[in-house]
DNA sequence: TTAAAAAGATGATCTAAATCATTTTTTTAT
DNA sequence: ATAAAAAAATGATTTAGATCATCTTTTTAA
């Protein structure tokens, strides 16, 4: 779906993404090369093997990046927000996407050409370098997801996921996803995310409100996570 | 232990490192102020949350990257070989490190200073593209071995990691390798790791000599691998 | 507004893999 | 060469969490 462009110069989304790294002339010129697209709820921006034709620059909204097996199963490795650059990996490297990216609620998605990005990367070294640190930074944080998924047992990681979506959805009351979102972000399956999930409302860890969950004791989840660091 | 150093003009891995992006006089110039030292077998190169002081080359061994528990349990994240840069994520970020580089064998390494190491990502773009390129492989498939962990049951992975140790070993004979360090490295316990290991042997699938492995059907392990991808 | 679909809840059962325990083989150090 | 230590092998037992099945609540769409 199209939509009127937002303005890439007063996006409110900038400050907090990599286009604070570039000037007003950049910026501008991006501005007019991108273009601008609503995504529903479940539509997917992008698909795991096909290659990119751009950069996404998350607009508003959310988009979880996953990897999908032939069984269905779905592994969720990250979820990316407003402000947030997703597909840019393939276009460094210029490898097909290793992963799938799919809104979670409507969104709204730039596309800045591949050329405009790549000409960035050339010119505004600030922008490569923050680019270079947003990638390492991702990086450990996938490193701390393997061995968390090896060695903390799904109580310990469900904790630690709510905590972490809590500070994702810090600009919304409840944490929303579905439980077998949830599921699909440690590893496991919905039945025992619904479970354990009931169990912290039981131990007025957390609130439940129609489906959505709002923390109320971050202390108690913290230390329930931490139980096999 | 400190050794005459390996010259790195000359270096046997330099074909297969990030300093083939380097020019003669570069080489040149970090070869004067490299330092180089024997590791045994089992000594910790860099300790997980201290800060680097330089870049690792790895000129000969390998050596295991792996997140420790406060219980005693190890995830091995990567394992470098000969030509491998390590620790230099660490140096980009300015963080401290996030995981513990151990040798698994007797090995060589090269340390070059953090000044040296950052004068080349300014003034070389071959170097740093290179480098960014790693960065990015690392990544999708540390994303990879997420959802392995997740959703392959422990023969898959096995099998997998032999295929993949196989390969990094492709210059021994045998793969070279502990079945607890497999263990850890595809995020099981010794005892299953040894049980898998001794089921592969008995369907003829990789031969064992004293406790070292050799695949001599590989494509029956990739078969398991890929059972449920 | 109502019917259908999706999400969540919950109980029962099963199973892959962890844990615990002991023995054998291989390696290392004296 | 021999003793001690480390690694591997193997059996018995336990368990966390997956799977299967059914029912209830909430959401979506006609």
């Amino acid at each position: 779906m199209r939509m009127p462009h937002p303005e890439c110069t007063t996006c409110k989304s900038r400050g907090s993404s990599l286009f604070n790294f570039c000037s007003c002339a950049e910026t501008e010129k991006i501005n007019l090369s991108k273009t601008c697209n609503i995504y529903k709820k479940d539509q997917v921006v992008f698909h795991e093997n096909v290659f990119p034709i751009g950069l996404f620059c998350i607009n508003s909204g959310s988009i979880k990046l996953s990897k999908i097996f032939s069984t269905g199963k779905e592994q969720i490795l990250r979820i990316a927000r407003a402000g947030d650059f997703i597909g840019y990996r393939s276009l460094i490297t210029n490898d097909p996407y290793s992963v799938t990216a799919t809104a979670l609620e409507d969104s709204t998605i730039c596309l800045i050409p591949k050329g405009e990005f790549h000409e960035l990367m050339q010119t505004n070294k600030n922008f490569y370098e923050a680019l270079l640190a947003t990638i390492c930074k991702e990086l450990e944080s996938t490193e701390t997801k393997v061995s968390e998924i090896a060695y903390k047992p799904v109580r310990g990681r469900i904790a630690e996921a709510l905590l972490l979506l809590a500070n994702i959805y810090k600009k919304e009351e409840y944490i929303n996803l579905t439980r077998e979102d949830l599921a699909s972000f440690v590893g496991t399956v919905k039945e025992t995310a619904i479970r354990v999930v009931s169990e912290f409302k039981d131990e007025k860890l957390i609130s439940i409100d129609k489906r959505r969950i709002k923390i109320i004791n971050s202390k108690g989840l913290l230390q329930i996570s931490n139980l096999y660091d």
